[in-house]
DNA sequence: GCCGTTTTCGGCCCGACTGTTTTCAGTCG
């Protein structure tokens, strides 16, 4: 069983608990679980009951369910509930205004058990006779179910949010009355995935914000608009939220708004233990305002060094931060090098001079060309005779163009069995070798574990690219064991990928967490098919600072000299 | 249901907006 799919039932578990009218802090127990498991990066189901015990959040109860959980794939708690409280019945937490109580009403006094009961209902006029429910509720309901929204409710990846909020920042810009603007929440924290865009304003008077921000073009329709607070509803589906407060309080309300929600709570527990009162207008002791024009302001009136925003996520950047063992999270121009590129020889767009150029131009000193191996034959990969071809065009290209070396390697395929699409002295002559898995994706753990490990092993091997495979949206992780592929890529000096499209984002956070931890080199690669691609690596290094990645983490942070020396250092 | 450098019991983050209210509960983030 998956992390994820673990996550899922007790998170299940939790919106029937509060159903049932649970105690609210047991349900959030079953969320801060799932969330939890989560964020492990390696397979819970593989862990002793005592390891899965010392997941903070997750007690002996906890512990002792999820170990059922994965034995036997289900749990007596679970299926009990789901007896009481139908799919269908669960569905309807998707319409806005109904939450567990009021769903909770209609199955015990109207016996509704989904959608279609509901709309029967709210057009009968019959919903009246319960109390709490008017007349704009019912039709608040009717509108919701008819709806339908292109994309509501679905996560977008962060490079789509980030046109969206390109554009709205500049639409918002024109409003003089702004002193200060931030897109704040999932965006501001980097991650993969948006849900929806939360945006932070200082101004002394709210009006002109709100009314510029419902000019934007691209609203479809206001969700909600009170005098500090607006919601709406884009074309597109994706929910975007206003939150306009005073200069004063613009870092209090840009800590609260950027989160994590984890984090948010973290934080105002460590201001009660103070005796301090944190909200979204600043840190009050009493009345008086403690702290709250700045986030630097916020923490440190908590006793803490300013959080990044990528690290906010409550996996122990708190205690980090209050022992004084925080990263210096990598920046993009850390960057020296980039370590996976294709060209025409195989599926890139461009030839190997338009790429060099723009690596230069992105201010990177070398570069690997690595185009596919010869069973992408898709993509008319190579063969040794053709990467001895492209052997001689660098070649000369390198005496012609200064300011940038360029790197021969190779995207090797790692074969079924784990051996690799090219013989081992054709690998031998290149600079940079990167394995990667393209095909079989869904092979049993135990067999990707050694076919990856096969590959590890190989001396030629400098790299496995985009190690889990995943597609965001598309298509699901392979399935590894994790701390077992670390170990030896640490025992043979062979680095772990993070490949930076935004549809990839591979490693994961978490999983560059779990490779740092495992003493594993990363590298920070853009994959790129194009000269504009190199600039993905932006969406790398996002993801590495969200896995908490220094840049001494990293190969291609080093100069092109050292860089290449590496095998040298390795083997000393 | 979790957790503890005050605690193994008694706490558990905080506020805006909405709709239906005569003062607030429910939902949402």
């Amino acid at each position: 069983m998956q992390n994820d799919e673990i996550a899922k039932v007790l998170d299940a578990i939790a919106d029937m608990l509060e159903l049932s009218g649970e105690n609210f802090f047991r349900v959030r127990a079953y969320r801060n679980a799932a969330r939890a498991i989560h964020d492990q990066p390696v397979a819970v189901a593989e862990l002793t009951l005592e390891q899965i015990d010392e997941i903070p959040g997750i007690g002996a109860d906890l512990a002792g369910k999820i170990a059922t959980l994965t034995k036997t794939g289900d749990l007596p708690i679970r299926r009990e509930l789901a007896n009481k409280f139908p799919r269908e019945l669960l569905e309807l937490r998707e319409i806005p205004g109904l939450g567990p109580k009021r769903i909770k009403l209609l199955m015990d006094l109207l016996h509704i058990r989904g959608k279609e009961d509901l709309e029967r209902y709210a057009k009968s006029g019959k919903l009246h006779s319960i109390k709490g429910f008017g007349p704009k509720m019912a039709e608040k309901i009717l509108e919701a179910i008819a709806r339908k929204e292109p994309g509501s409710g679905k996560r977008i990846l962060y490079s789509e949010a980030a046109i969206v909020a390109a554009a709205l920042v500049e639409h918002l810009r024109k409003c003089r009355a702004i002193e200060e603007l931030e897109v704040a929440g999932s965006f501001r924290r980097r991650r993969e995935t948006i849900g929806d865009l939360d945006v932070v304003a200082a101004a002394a008077h709210p009006e002109p914000v709100t009314k510029q921000f419902l000019s934007f073009p691209a609203v479809a329709r206001v969700a909600g608009s009170g005098e500090t607070k607006t919601t709406v509803v884009l074309k597109d589906g994706l929910q975007v939220d206003l939150r306009v407060v005073p200069r004063a309080s613009f870092g209090a309300a840009l800590t609260y708004f950027t989160g994590s929600k984890a984090h948010n709570i973290h934080l105002r527990r460590i201001a009660q233990e103070r005796g301090l009162l944190l909200n979204e207008y600043g840190l009050f002791r009493g009345k008086s305002i403690v702290a709250g024009r700045t986030e630097e302001q916020v923490y440190r009136a908590l006793k803490l060094p300013w959080i990044a925003p990528e690290m906010r996520e409550d996996r122990g950047e708190i205690e980090a931060a209050s022992s004084g063992t925080l990263p210096a999270l990598i920046d993009r121009a850390d960057l020296r090098g980039d370590l996976h590129t294709h060209s025409t020889y195989t599926d890139g767009r461009s030839s190997i001079e338009e790429m060099a150029r723009k690596e230069r131009e992105s201010g990177l000193k070398y570069f690997a060309v690595t185009d596919h191996s010869r069973r992408l034959a898709m993509a008319h990969g190579l063969d040794p005779k053709r990467l001895r071809e492209q052997a001689r065009e660098i070649k000369n290209l390198g005496k012609q163009l200064k300011g940038v070396t360029i790197l021969r390697g190779i995207e090797v395929d790692i074969l079924d069995d784990g051996s690799l699409d090219l013989p081992d002295n054709a690998l031998a002559e290149l600079d940079w070798v990167v394995a990667s898995v393209h095909y079989k994706l869904d092979q049993n753990p135990r067999d990707m574990t050694r076919r990856l490990i096969k590959a590890i092993r190989n001396r030629n091997v400098d790299a496995i690219g985009h190690p889990t495979g995943r597609l965001i949206g598309h298509r699901e992780p392979s399935s590894f064991d994790l701390g077992e592929i670390l170990r030896v890529a640490r025992e043979e000096g062979c680095a772990m990928e993070i490949d930076s499209q935004p549809e990839r984002l591979d490693l994961t956070d978490t999983m560059c967490m779990a490779a740092k931890r495992a003493g594993v080199k990363l590298v920070i690669s853009s994959d790129a098919h194009s000269p504009r691609e190199i600039d993905l690596l932006e969406y790398g290094v996002n993801q590495a600072r969200r896995g908490w990645i220094e840049a001494g983490d990293v190969l291609n942070t080093r100069p092109c000299k050292s860089f290449r020396q590496r095998r040298a250092l390795v083997s000393v």
